[in-house]
DNA sequence: TTGACATAGTTAGATATCATACTATATAGT
DNA sequence: ACTATATAGTATGATATCTAACTATGTCAA
């Protein structure tokens, strides 16, 4: 086989890695957006539970960076997060241009309401895969 | 460890397997758009992608099954893709609720247009990892 | 100190996606 | 044959996300 045609099978194997990847992902999104409490979306969940981790208040930036979407976005989630309460936002002591956020226990408790309404669904892969040595 | 904090573990696991697949999804989804030519999206170029490897036309079903996207979502790619003159939309004649979607020569272009704009973007992987065994 | 550049966040406009409701056609049971 | 149900596709309205432009604040170098 010629370089050439093996890095065509290559390329040929990474567009369809992706491509599954792509699939798997959204149908994962889709499982979980269907589960979500209250109308909400797995980007906000994702947000929430990031705070959660963290304990201590994150900037805006720092959500963003952590979940790969664009500062704008985040600035929109935090709007919904902020609306519905489960968030508070306070300017940031140490630098004029930026914020901290902080859970509220209400966003707390939401965390909690939407992984018990989740778990069910996914416990499947529980079953069938032994994943508890990924976490460590 | 009690039988439910092993279960709690798990979740846990499960919860983060699917947020670094997410996030992997999302750099890898904001890299293909940035790279593909014309303005598109990597949603078209996942259903010309398949439309090719397909040969024979596919109804907006079946490719929106493939894609695991709605069908309202497909209605609105392939409007996109038939206004560029990528595709061609044609009456079922097995099924009259139906329809038939073509690959146009243009669209083969573009799509081998994508393909090479998009690899050279994507070799570092082919760099770091065989990935050749995964394609048969 | 001040001016150039960098960074945090917002805003505006575009688009992809979804859920829901609708139309038209097909299929199956009586 | 007819009616009920299922399926293919479209239309509508909502939302999440992106890019680009903008404001405000911080940083650094001359």
């Amino acid at each position: 086989m010629s370089k050439h045609s093996g890095e065509r099978t290559q390329q040929k194997a990474l567009f369809e890695f992706f491509r599954e990847l792509a699939i798997i992902q959204q149908l994962a999104t889709s499982a979980f957006n269907q589960c979500m409490p209250d109308g909400l979306h797995i980007s906000h969940f994702s947000a929430i539970s990031h705070l959660k981790h963290m304990d201590k208040g994150e900037t805006p930036i720092q959500i963003a960076n952590a979940l790969q979407v664009t500062k704008a976005t985040m600035t929109h989630t935090l709007n919904v997060l902020q609306k519905r309460g489960f968030i508070e936002i306070i300017a940031n002591p140490d630098d004029g241009r930026s914020k901290l956020v902080h859970l509220t226990k209400a966003g707390a408790r939401f965390q909690q309401k939407a992984i018990d309404t989740l778990a069910p669904a996914f416990s499947f892969i529980g079953r069938e895969c032994d994943v508890v040595e990924l976490s460590t």
